[in-house]
DNA sequence: GGCTCCTTTTGCATCGTGATACAATGGAGC
DNA sequence: GCTCCATTGTATCACGATGCAAAAGGAGCC
């Protein structure tokens, strides 16, 4: 805004060299207690606060940290980002957030500017399109819920089995039909163990895959859905591969005059604190969000201090049985 | 991670000079056709990025903004965010988000920091107690529903208005007791305009204040909004002060086998994206987030060119009628 | 006084980019 | 041989904090 007081300009006003006022700052070497003194008055009287961009151009580091996620608007990735947040503030590093929106053209910039080293690590959380800056990245990345590179460490938590328990939970309430939604991105490789277990369970119980594919468009999509129950009255049963899915799915149910459960089982996936917090009463399969960024942090760090890391870490997932599921028989 | 690539390499590799290769990058002077493309094969084959760090060092400036919210994972700070980012990012600036989670140690250090011109600007959206590093910021800062300085400009929604509006709609439709429960935070000014509308309507409609306090920790929060039914089973109607605790409302509400709308009534505040769809019956007062962030970004703007800002900007919120509300008499 | 030893302070180079001034080269055109 | 202009190179500085080597100051000792 106005005058930006430098490191010069507090020796001056304490009647000693640059050099001084930097060790006194940082408490390195011999310094008397009187110009301790003189320095930290001359500190706090011109307000001055080191220039960080300079402090990073001596270290070449910046103690900062690029994440991208699709968009911290929506439950499970704005919780995960603050997760990462608060553990990677306590490790001393800021965090540069980036939406990608579901969109490559802004997932590329983010890249191609964050590459210039502006951060000392990057974490990955995305679905978009498998995007070239990552295959030669020159920095420590870690990835979540998705793979990018053989030396890229992944963190997810395990689908298929998640997947797998949600379907079971299902058929062992007397399902008979049983819907599957999901964002069918087929760049998303982890998502795939959902599906695949969903195919499986309906393979082993003998019955038809009925599966819907959760567009980005909200319109879109409720109108999709909207199909799924005027094609297939028959469904009993829908597993829907996200909380918010879910909570349309249960609207549209509720408003064609279904009951649930008695008429439709209804479970989800994600299981965030938001969620469980609107909407208790929802059956859904619990992510370990925490322990997924606690992995994830300690993972980086491990690439930026030049330790191996593993190739993959995968964490369990717990179900959780709520209001949209029958009694167990 | 291996070796840092530099300007000087680049001009190496493509057999001309440091001068040459910035004005290729920079597209600044003379260049002739065939340098241009001997620059930018150098450029690519050696996986060149600019060092932002020592641009930031040249320009004076970081094309960085901090955002301080209490946490990115809760629907309305998340989305706030999101709003935030995308069109910070359309002009140009990445994002530094700083959870403060209602830790006033936590958010002094994030200022103190970013005070060091690691931020061309910040934006404030936290309920923290009056932190000292924001009277003395030497920065472009625009704050979000609360009041930090008198030369920062505010930007809000009208909560008077908002929480009038939600009062008259449960008296509208025969509520007789009506209880607020809020974050009863005395530091946060606008939060204020919620409780005074709410008194306000209680008085003109001659009925007593029931205020119950929502609390930072769940299970204590749980318990105490128990209390309001167990100590006042007469409250036919209930005004939340965001959605989150509406929403519990509604649960232990139906635990205690109370119907909602016919037995209470239930409006909440906020009106996020994610509420909606998870809780598309709830009644609420809609904030106008995307506007919000319209605004706060262009006042940020303005206030980083040093153009002159109004105190503050209120926008009008809009009353949403769900499920959780009686049909009008 | 001259010497060593320790404390305290200072000057200077460094990090990578961009800006600027100026020189130098080469080719075209007359 | 001259001018004119496009093109590239060389050189230097600024940005602000840091860390090293060197210098300055003071005490003690012979």
């Amino acid at each position: 805004m106005t005058k930006q007081i430098k490191l010069e300009d507090v020796a001056a006003k304490a009647g000693v060299s640059k050099a001084t006022v930097s060790r006194v700052i940082n408490r390195r070497g011999y310094l008397s207690q009187k110009t301790i003194m003189k320095v930290e008055e001359a500190i706090s009287a011109l307000n001055y606060h080191p220039n960080v961009i300079a402090q990073q151009m001596h270290t070449q580091r910046t103690k900062q940290i690029g994440i991208i996620v699709p968009t911290v608007g929506t439950p499970f990735f704005g919780e995960l980002a603050a997760e990462l947040e608060r553990r990677l503030f306590n490790k001393g590093y800021k965090v540069i957030i980036g939406g990608a929106e579901n969109d490559p053209v802004k997932e590329r910039k983010y890249l191609q500017q964050l590459l210039g080293r502006q951060v000392d690590g990057l974490i990955i959380a995305t679905h978009n399109a498998n995007i070239a800056e990552y295959q030669h990245a020159n920095l420590p990345i870690v990835a979540i819920d998705r793979y990018l590179r053989d030396d890229i460490p992944v963190v997810y938590s395990d689908n298929y089995a998640g997947a797998r328990e949600a379907c079971q939970a299902l058929l062992d309430r007397g399902a008979t039909r049983v819907a599957y939604t999901d964002n069918l991105n087929p760049l998303n490789a982890q998502d795939e163990g959902r599906l695949q277990a969903y195919r499986a369970a309906m393979r082993a119980a003998g019955m038809p895959e009925l599966i819907y594919p959760s567009l980005p468009d909200p319109e879109a999509k409720r109108a999709r859905f909207a199909q799924l129950f005027a094609e297939h009255p028959e469904v009993d049963a829908v597993f829907a591969s996200n909380d918010l899915d879910a909570a349309l799915l249960l609207d549209l149910a509720t408003q064609r005059g279904l009951r649930v459960p008695e008429d439709l089982q209804i479970i989800g996936y994600d299981g965030t604190k938001t969620t469980q917090t609107l909407l208790p009463g929802l059956a859904t399969v619990v992510q370990p969000l925490a322990a997924m960024a606690e992995r994830t942090v300690a993972l980086l760090e491990d690439k930026i201090n030049r330790k191996p890391t593993p190739a993959k870490v995968v964490l369990p997932v717990t179900l959780k049985p709520g209001r949209t599921l029958r009694q167990l028989a």
